[in-house]
DNA sequence: ACTACATTGTTGACGGCGACTACATTCACT
DNA sequence: AGTGAATGTAGTCGCCGTCAACAATGTAGT
């Protein structure tokens, strides 16, 4: 029976269900996940989520979707533009990355899981990686090549460097070190010079 | 009621759950996995499974271990060792990974999964990064450094573009070409020389 | 050969889940 | 005021994991 404090339209059930799914997503897995429970702690029935998403699979990938799109903003909040060089540049936006998938660690697998996520995401930054080396070929901190494919390199490091930090599967370690240890393999090699 | 062919006794049942779960990760999800599913299809009871592992968690921690343990026979059958130089050496290893990550992608992330994996692993490899940057150091191949932290920032850009590779958020292109753009990157870095 | 115990099965039940159906309530538009 | 869409509810079904009690077989000791 509804109560006055309690209409039976919620109003923004869809919102709602997204936002208590990426906080609960911050304490434990994708697998704990229940559509019912989320009803239930948002005072709706069972099949109410139904009305917004088809199947758990869509809002797993509405879920995966809202995570790129936060992603996306805290890699532009970061961002110092090219103006900064490159170095600082790079480590500030593996830093953001980083601090996200520390933060997020089941939404950034949510997110990068290919089967739940279906479509493909152009990857991060309002400013893409592609535009970082563009900028560093530029003002001549970056040899010559296709932008495009130094970018992927770029981001498959820094994305290497997420995900073993949130897997557990590192030994001891600052994850920030191993950020810088990274970046910098990247901008001198580890040939010697 | 048993019939001649189908005794009291599997024989090694735990192998064979762990097994089959392997086969259906190559075309499944973790999601998609069930104990029960697996014992009918084996031809055991659906509570047989619970006698070797005391429940679904414990089997995906099994099935993680046994990943890892395929990995390391990969990775140490495809090394070319310290002679080969240390620009092959990388691509041989970087592609045996590359090789798992995509035939066996849930699988992989069931892996680097923290919370089902529960422990840690040192990494890939009997000959581990470590050794395979101390090596080239001793060759001159890489520069002074501390080898666990420079093997490090290796093992997470490889890690990088296998992760990437199987989770679909690349536009287009080949993976081999994105494994060798980042070994290259890696080696002589991203600045010009 | 027999006995006892351990190992590894079976059967049944429970509660939670996702998905589906039919119906109910409210909102927005005309 | 009426209508259709949007968004709820209540109920059901089948599957799952987990648990308990019992059954069959294997192994070790005597």
């Amino acid at each position: 029976m509804r109560t006055a404090e309690q209409p039976y339209h919620h109003g923004d059930l869809r919102a709602a269900l997204l936002d208590r799914a990426a906080q609960q997503l911050r304490t434990g897995t994708v697998a704990d996940l229940s559509l019912r429970a989320l009803a239930r702690d948002l005072g709706v029935s069972h099949a109410a989520p139904n009305r917004h998403f088809p199947d758990r699979q869509a809002f797993l990938a509405a879920l995966a979707r809202a995570g790129w799109e936060r992603l996306d903003s805290a890699l532009a909040a970061a961002d110092p533009g090219a103006g900064a060089g490159l170095r600082p540049r790079l480590l500030a936006l593996g830093r953001a990355y980083v601090h996200f998938a520390t933060g997020e660690p089941a939404l950034l697998e949510l997110m990068f899981a290919g089967k739940a996520a279906g479509e493909s995401h152009e990857g991060p930054g309002l400013s893409g990686p592609d535009a970082v080396v563009a900028d560093a070929q530029a003002r001549g901190e970056v040899r010559a090549g296709d932008p495009a494919a130094l970018a992927t390199a770029l981001w498959a490091a820094l994305h290497g460097v997420a995900a073993l930090s949130v897997s557990g599967v590192l030994r001891g370690g600052d994850v920030d070190v191993l950020l810088v240890q990274t970046v910098d393999a990247l901008l001198d090699g580890l040939r010697p010079r």
